[in-house]
DNA sequence: CATGAATGAGTCTTCATTCAT
DNA sequence: AATGAATGAAGACTCATTCAT
């Protein structure tokens, strides 16, 4: 009867609670988000917020985890294309479009606030794992291919994508109007000359 | 007597209090870091505290200010120079020299965190544009001269060279193995890439 | 049909609950026995709960009737008795014999931190009431025959042998290797020695 | 200047929240009387509250650790009398007397009913041990002389002295009217009775 | 000038109770 | 009848800031 009903409005409302802390969290940072304001926002009582939640802070962990997952499965969905290459610039393309929410610059900001505490350093570390372990493979392969240098390991490398594509976001939360295709180009030939076979001259 | 000595007293606790709150900042973020904890690495009492700054969020102010400073004073240090493409990189090595103080990293991320603020908003946008209008020179300088790319205009690439700047930092945050000479190389590389004339293929 | 059966089940399901708070108030005292706690020991819902009892209080005082419930029948099956020192003495044992439920001692702290409230004074004084006067009586009875000392006045006496029972469970819920024969025995040789006629020296 | 002055604000401020606290507590019961109410008692803030004592338990331990203080300074007080039997029936009458505090009932109520928590179970633990060392040595040393019963261990028989005079003190926060020059009279007779040589018939 | 005791607004979190299903 | 999700009032505790000494 109301079983079978439950779980998915169970779903909703943890999902809708998950929004609005991220909207709160993104705007005004992990202390500035007050649990009333993200109750207030979610359209929730302060109680029900942590039925859904044991506390404040694992919510954050929540939204964490939705990242690693989305990570996660847009490298699922990259299974046997041909060109590497094209892979690591499509990661790079990704990241700009999610990008696109205003929310997650800020968000990004929040996060690193707190990565002093061990959930969320640890948190961190396992998005910061599926980033590498999606993006890895296809730079070793693009290296074999001989489409992106080898002067540098595959590991130094992803990490210097990571960093581009960090500074990218980071630029974004500082600068709102940085959201434009013009910087979007630029992000793409910047990581495409990170990659380039031939360095400066 | 006392007036002529007590301005350099003043000035010397000032700095320190500077100092604690710097190491503080840095530690425990903005939220986490205490006026007790600032009062007690500085070595003072609390009410001696506000009796140099109004309030917590100036100590953070004066700490930016004094970053902006120090940018300024380093671009005119550079007055007269030759090659202005090497005055950009040297900017880049001096970033990275200072990032040697391991505060740096989670000072950056602390002030990323509060930066919705409107004080701090500003302050940020001070220092940004000290940083801006001491490279940006140089860059238009650079390409006049043929040294660095020129489909990009000045302003857009004095922009990217703050981004990838500001991705090393934030990295250094992340991880701290991250600090090597290694690494230290690559950002030379990557940024000498950014600006290279020849883009790739 | 159904109406013949469910007051049973009602009885039963009541009892459950009733057993489940007494366990978790005098494991947990009062505000430490939450109705979640109560309601998983019981194996039902909380709403459920709230079908049997209106409050958290409610069930409270309901453990103390059937504690003065019980003490009402004790005495009244030891109308015709004999020798009225012997009912007292036996009184003294039986609560001995209660007190072997560990639960007792722990459920009579819990309900002495919540006293102040006006429900279950009253709810105490008629416990206190069902004991004073099934035991007034036989005290009084007992002094008539000569048996007990009559230098104090039955409502007396009566006080001081509830004193000496209290005290007893108290010290049982302080110490929990009390709970020995030995100390049963000195249990009835003190209610004795309070009683006896002729006093020391 | 300010300095030698202050220890002494101090220490009388936090007597203050110690009485406040001790009222209330005796009222209200450990979780009944909230922070706030101390406060308002003790005619302070909140903030100044915590300021004195780290948490609202560590006050009850206070209240707790001053009471184990004063049984020790009787005892000690007590060095060379000559009568042990006599000492060990003034601490009763000592008792008795500082159970004129019509609060002091309430307290041990309230302190029953947390006595879970370990910090407070091993304040009580000490407490009982400053009694129960004051008392032990006058209580074999009275055997030794004669004047009390030996067939029960001194151990034993400090048990059941501290037993009755916990019954006593029970007995006046059941029923304030029990505070009587009568009632004090009967419970030194009782812990005679309990003492005598000579058992009942 | 320097101090640190005092303040109270504001935070997260708990939990008895209600009510739609 | 039974359930458990939703509620919000209330509580312990923190901390930037003030001010008398």
């Amino acid at each position: 009867m109301s079983r079978t009903v439950h779980p998915q409005r169970h779903a909703a409302r943890r999902q809708r609670i998950i929004d609005a802390a991220f909207t709160c969290f993104a705007r005004d940072g992990y202390d500035g988000a007050t649990t009333a304001t993200i109750c207030a926002t979610a359209g929730i009582g302060s109680g029900t917020f942590f039925h859904y939640f044991p506390s404040k802070v694992s919510v954050l962990l929540a939204i964490l985890d939705q990242g690693t997952q989305q990570t996660r499965d847009w490298f699922a969905g990259q299974t046997g294309r041909d060109d590497p290459r094209d892979v690591i610039l499509d990661w790079a393309r990704h990241t700009a479009t999610a990008a696109t929410d205003p929310r997650l610059a800020g968000f990004v900001r929040t996060v690193g606030a707190v990565a002093g505490e061990p959930d969320i350093a640890a948190a961190l570390a396992v998005d910061e794992h599926a980033q590498r372990s999606g993006l890895q493979p296809w730079i070793r392969c693009a290296q074999l291919a001989g489409s992106v240098r080898t002067d540098l390991s595959a590991p130094t490398l992803t990490t210097w994508v990571i960093l581009i594509l960090d500074g990218y976001l980071g630029r974004l939360a500082a600068d709102n109007r940085f959201s434009s295709p013009t910087h979007r180009r630029i992000l793409i030939d910047t990581v495409t000359r990170l990659l380039a076979t031939r360095g400066p001259e």
